[in-house]
DNA sequence: AAGGGATGCTCAT
DNA sequence: TGAGCCTCCCTTT
């Protein structure tokens, strides 16, 4: 589920259920038993996000840290809340609603110079109103690293995941091994204005569709189709299907790990 | 009912 | 480079 929208949402949800308000903290699962005694009759003063990371300042100046990882969940309900299902991380309980954290990567108590180095260590977030798209050019402008590998490195770009790196790159005609030094720099800029746009969607639907109108199966004169992960996508997950618009077989390969999708027509290799 | 894959990342080797 | 995390959802049986 989690690229950076996701995390901006669930910012934006527990602002909006827990801000300002003081919240009762607890570890059914028992992992984090002490941290939700820390946090226990505290007021959550703000939640933030920053590329997939999640940051809940309280009152004393503790930040919750919470990263979900590839299997994470966190769900909201209302109060009274139930009992705890399974193996529930974290639990907070507000006067308007209650969250369960599950199966994090991290969830972690930091003081304010550890979230400080949290910010620090990740790139700019195309989400965030601070962020300098020159500091990740300044990365990828020097390194024989490919595009691909660059736009999931969330030191470089914070928040994009597979599946944003791969619309991304495909709206853009770019060659997803093309290295960083290859890459013009309007190119750049054209891939971060294009990551703002598409995330700030995500962001408010709650889903990744990467497809311009012109390209949907009506406006193409094809049936409709849905992709299986909830959105509109050219190349996710679709090897061996042909290009919604030039027809070429979608080409897939394990690149660090994570399966990087691309059209080899759409996206040829630029000869510069 | 069982099994596999996943939108992520860290750490050990 | 590979294991581990340890949830959710989809597919197969």
């Amino acid at each position: 589920m989690p690229e950076g929208h996701t995390i901006h949402r669930l910012a934006a949800e527990h602002q909006r259920v827990f801000g300002g308000r003081v919240v009762a903290a607890a570890s059914p699962q028992g992992r984090f038993a002490e941290g939700a005694g820390r946090l226990d009759g505290r007021v959550m003063a703000a939640a933030d996000a920053h590329g997939k990371h999640l940051l809940l300042r309280f009152d004393d100046d503790q930040v919750l840290h919470v990263h979900l990882g590839i299997y994470g969940t966190c769900r909201f309900g209302p109060v009274p809340a139930p009992a705890p299902v399974g193996a529930v991380r974290l639990r907070l309980t507000g006067e308007a609603g209650h969250a369960d954290l599950r199966g994090p990567n991290a969830c972690e108590l930091l003081g304010p110079g550890e979230a400080k180095a949290l910010h620090d260590r990740l790139g700019p977030d195309p989400l965030r109103a601070d962020a300098d798209p020159d500091r990740a050019w300044r990365r990828i402008s020097r390194t024989r690293t490919s595009v691909a590998v660059l736009l999931m490195d969330q030191s470089v770009v914070a928040g994009p995941g597979n599946i944003y790196r791969a619309e991304v790159l495909y709206r853009q005609g770019i060659d997803p091994r093309l290295p960083g030094r290859c890459l013009a720099r309007a190119q750049w800029a054209a891939v971060w204005d294009d990551l703002r746009l598409l995330m700030a969607e995500g962001v408010r639907t709650g889903r990744i569709d990467t497809v311009r109108p012109e390209h949907t199966p009506e406006a193409m004169g094809r049936p409709p189709r849905v992709d299986d992960h909830g959105g509109e996508v050219y190349v996710y997950r679709r090897a061996g299907q042909g290009c919604l618009v030039c027809g070429t077989q979608v080409r897939t390969v394990e690149v660090a790990a994570r399966n990087l999708f691309w059209c080899p027509g759409c996206q040829p290799t630029a000869v510069r």
